[in-house]
DNA sequence: GAGCACTGC
């Protein structure tokens, strides 16, 4: 087969596409593949130039593929893929005086640096608060060293172009030149410039220095105590980051994206290693006999297993070596779907099987098992609903919970029910892998099982405090790793922040700062990290940078569990986290930004540690770390809403929540509160038993709520909608508003509007796509989110498959729109709110004042009474996905929960309005009769 | 007039 085709047609977007198809290729006949695996081989094609060469590389790196695959792999190498561009030559480029003059720059600010280092010891000196700072310099430019030179003014603004700049101050033959108006945080460009006009024979002096500190008042203290104290100060942070000229909402360039991405093509170095050789260097691997040993002996085992031990991948392959694949399957639970398929992935190439034959994975939508499958990785979700199936998980004979010290509320509960199952079933084997800090609780909690300890491969993290606490920890994290970067030997730098926005902003304000240093040296490659999954492209956050190059990966705290990140020397956490709280009072799910639990700092520090001795820089005191820190993060189940665990449980048989055995259980109110839901929702009866419509909402893999409005949909005649509906809910995000084309987007989403409210609306936005075929084009044309768009088009038809499964009918209401309103109502009930006379709403459960958001379709009309699907806490409380109903349809619809107020007590109109809940959620009777209150 | 994470079925 010969190819040949011109070189130059190729761009790099074909180039993409031709790794794309290698990596099919590849997939198809071996049954494993990924980006990653397909720029390794095109690498390693690209060194071979016989195809003896390329076979031995490959075959010496536990590679086998058939003989024509080699040929037309090394085919497309090397006639199809462009060839690598040759290295830019450095030399005489212009670039080089600022490269020269950074680097000498460096070489003096290290042997500072590292005099300093010795004085502080193991503290280090804030990095906000000046060592970098955010100053504004002026400088005056002389021709020659010479007094005299300096005197007439000219003013040039030192924020364009750097080399132009440099071009610039050289091409100015009279003297002396002033630059003012040096930008935020250009020291070391100013510094760079220096050296390089000095190189020149002209002389630059430093005439002022205005040092424009960020001073949020925030203390971590008070942070502390009250964290929405602290959101505040974050808005006038911001605030402040806008009038500096770079608000984190208004960057639309997005440049580092593409240098991020598009800046080396030869990342990273994959080991040299076969696939044997990588197994046996594990540190598990000098354990196996010991292992397998205590499972044969222990039927409940708790191993300890510090990252990089090689648990993950071994355990399940040592045990089925062992004979246990012939009892059972071995499964192994994973709290994220990422981790499910990627180690299954990677367990299938160690066998050697393709995934979904002996080794699969689980997890929903996509399941990847089949008759001989033997080790299954599964998130625990997928588990937890195997177990309300089959409570004996009769097909296992191993179940191994990994990663439990997450302490997921699955995780959580599966504990509860693995704990009696494995007194029903002796043959069945538990393994709970968790980390040091947690292994004692788990084991008296496993009936003082033992601990098996498997040592990692990590290396010692130097751990160092900030002196005083940082005002703006996001400022104080770009400086810091700026610092780092030119005072520290090479080794990449992992910066924990809070979210997307943040990383964003990060980036941003890396890429500009290194641009300043000189654009042409991309030797920092700045790489975000949040969000559900990596794309491919994003498979350069996991591998070293190349020598010579940094890679700095901004995350969010999933890089403290789910990434595995080599070649990272230096972490920095200032980091805070995100977590969700509920409010079991309110009803309401709060995101704070939390400092995070002292477990949680040692394991970012941790990741220091992965590929050799580390640095770990805490941008806050070492007494807050002690002090205001606390030991533990709390357990999911402590802080969410259990109506839907509840059912759950219920639906298992598990009656008495109270003598559930709980490793740490939810508090009685969030427990009571839950049941009495599901007891106004019909899913349990008075005596807390669950009744025939709870079981059917079991099965529904939805919150009870929507759970109940599907089913309440199936008899009103709208099902067709309502699961459209619900799957859009659930999606999350339907629209897209970029800052620079909100008009546009404005206009776009208009024409989606439905006066009845955003259900139908998100209805008329699924329909609208469906006729389109799905198509990607008309969403980005519409301002419409694909990806949200593609995931509520697989949640509906995995509900459709449930519904068909249980013969719940799929009926379209056709025109009746009011049906569906209708439908809403018998799920959402609680989420009704009447307007106020003056502004806002007011729930009708629980009276709080309440807003429509401004996304709404009705936050133009506002009227009398809505129904909403949650609330959220931003500056106000916000209902969001609102629709307006009739009071009428409220008693029609759930009349064991509302009545007409007594007519006798007030006037006729009023009568029309009043509503009133019949039942009390908080056994004070009248607290809600808002008519009798009044009267 | 807002903007804030992540996971799971």
């Amino acid at each position: 087969m010969a190819v040949s085709t011109q070189v130059s047609v190729f761009d790099k977007l074909e180039y993409l596409s031709l790794v794309s198809n290698i990596c099919t290729v590849l997939e198809n006949h071996l049954g494993f593949a990924d980006r990653v695996l397909a720029e390794f081989i095109t690498e390693m094609g690209r060194k071979c130039e016989a195809m003896d060469d390329f076979r031995a590389k490959l075959k010496q790196n536990g590679a086998n593929m058939p003989e024509y695959l080699l040929h037309i792999l090394l085919e497309i190498i090397h006639n199809i893929l462009p060839p690598k561009k040759a290295s830019r030559k450095r030399k005489d480029s212009p670039a080089m005086a600022i490269t020269d003059a950074m680097q000498i720059h460096r070489d003096s600010k290290e042997e500072e640096k590292r005099s300093k280092r010795q004085r502080v010891d193991n503290s280090y000196e804030g990095i906000a608060s000046g060592v970098f700072g955010a100053a504004t310099y002026d400088y005056e430019v002389g021709l020659r060293n010479r007094e005299e030179d300096f005197g007439e003014e000219i003013e040039m603004e030192l924020d364009e172009d750097p080399l132009e700049l440099l071009r610039g101050v050289l091409s100015i033959d009279r003297s002396p030149v002033k630059i003012v108006k040096n930008p935020i945080g250009s020291l070391s460009r100013a510094a760079a410039l220096q050296s390089a006009l000095q190189k020149e024979g002209r002389e630059i002096r430093k005439v002022q220095e205005r040092m424009k500190r960020s001073s949020i008042p925030m203390d971590l203290n008070r942070a502390w105590e009250d964290p929405m104290a602290e959101r505040g100060d974050r808005y006038l942070a911001q605030e402040l980051r806008g009038a500096a000229g770079f608000s984190a909402f208004d960057i639309d360039k997005h440049e580092w994206k593409k240098s991020a991405y598009e800046g080396a093509p030869s990342f990273g170095q994959r080991s040299s290693l076969s696939i044997l050789e990588r197994r046996q260097s594990l540190p598990i691997y000098k354990l196996k006999n010991e292992l397998v040993n205590a499972v044969n002996e222990n039927q409940v085992l708790v191993v300890v297993g510090e990252t990089g031990s090689g648990k993950t991948t071994q355990v399940a392959q040592y045990l089925a070596e062992a004979g246990y694949s012939t009892k059972g399957i071995i499964g192994c639970t994973q709290p994220r779907r990422v981790a499910a398929t990627s180690v299954a992935k990677r367990v299938a190439e160690e066998v050697g099987c393709r995934l979904g034959e002996e080794v699969g994975y689980s997890i929903r939508f996509d399941d990847c098992t089949g008759p001989d499958t033997l080790i299954k990785y599964m998130t625990d979700g997928m588990l937890f609903r195997e177990i309300l199936m089959d409570k004996n998980l009769s097909q296992y004979s191993v179940i191994m919970l990994d990663e439990a010290h997450e302490r997921t509320v699955n995780t959580d509960v599966l504990f509860g029910m693995l704990k009696q199952l494995v007194k029903r079933r002796p043959d069945l084997r538990l393994i709970v892998t968790s980390a040091t800090l947690d292994a004692e609780k788990f084991s008296r909690y496993f009936f003082n099982c033992m601990i098996f300890t498997v040592p990692g491969r990590t290396y010692p993290v130097d751990t160092l405090y900030a002196k005083q606490p940082e005002s703006d920890y996001l400022d104080g994290a770009i400086l810091t790793v700026l610092q780092l970067h030119l005072s520290e030997p090479e080794g990449d730098i992992l910066v924990f922040l809070t979210g997307e926005e943040e990383i964003e902003f990060a980036c941003q304000s890396l890429y500009e700062r290194m641009k300043e240093l000189g654009k042409d040296v991309p030797e920092l490659i700045i790489l975000p990290a949040y969000g559900a999954q990596p794309s491919a492209e994003q498979s350069k956050i996991f591998k070293p940078a190349p020598p010579g190059k940094r890679k700095v990966v901004v995350a969010t705290n999933i890089a403290e569990t789910s990434l595995t990140i080599d070649g990272i020397f230096y972490v920095i956490d200032p980091g805070f986290a995100k977590i969700n709280v509920y409010n079991p009072k309110l009803g309401v799910d709060l995101l704070v930004v939390t400092p995070i639990s002292q477990a949680s700092a040692s394991q970012r520090a941790g990741r220091a540690g992965r590929t050799g001795p580390g640095k770990c820089y805490r941008l806050y005191t070492e007494s807050a770390f002690h002090n205001e820190m606390s030991p533990n993060t709390v357990p999911e189940i402590q802080r969410s809403n259990l109506v839907h665990t509840t059912l759950m449980l219920k639906a298992m048989g598990i009656n008495d929540l109270k003598s559930f055995d709980f490793m740490d259980p939810p508090s009685p109110e969030a427990l009571a509160s839950a049941v009495e839901q599901l007891k106004m929702l019909g899913a349990l009866d008075e005596e807390g038993f669950l009744t025939k419509l709870g079981s059917r909402m079991a099965l529904l893999p939805l919150d009870p709520p929507l759970s109940k409005m599907l089913l309440a949909s199936a008899n009103l005649g709208c099902s067709d909608e309502i699961v459209t509906i619900i799957a859009m809910l659930q999606a999350g995000n339907t629209f897209y508003r970029p800052k620079e084309k909100q008009a546009q987007a404005d206009s776009k989403k208009a024409k989606f509007l439905q006066p009845e409210g955003d259900h139908l609306t998100l209805l008329a936005v699924y329909e609208a796509w469906k006729a389109k075929n799905f198509s990607s084009p008309w969403c980005s044309e519409n301002f419409v989110q694909f990806r949200s768009l593609t995931r509520a088009r697989d949640i509906r038809k995995q509900l459709l498959t449930v519904m068909d499964k249980y013969e719940l009918e799929v009926v379209s209401a056709g025109k009746d729109r009011t049906m569906i309103r209708k439908a809403i109502i018998a799920g959402c009930f609680f989420h009704v709110a009447k307007k106020e006379p003056r502004e806002g709403y007011r729930t009708i459960v629980d009276k709080q004042v309440v807003y429509i958001h401004p996304s709404s379709a009705l936050f133009q009309r506002q009227p009398d009474w809505v129904i909403y699907n949650e609330l959220v806490m931003t500056t106000k409380e916000y209902m969001r996905e609102v629709s307006a109903i009739e009071p009428k349809w409220l008693m029609e619809q759930v009349p064991r929960f509302f009545k007409v107020a007594d007519p006798t007590k007030m006037s006729n109109r009023k009568c029309r309005e009043r509503i009133e809940p019949l039942y009390d959620r908080y056994h004070e009777p009248n607290s809600w009769r808002l008519s009798r209150r009044r009267a």
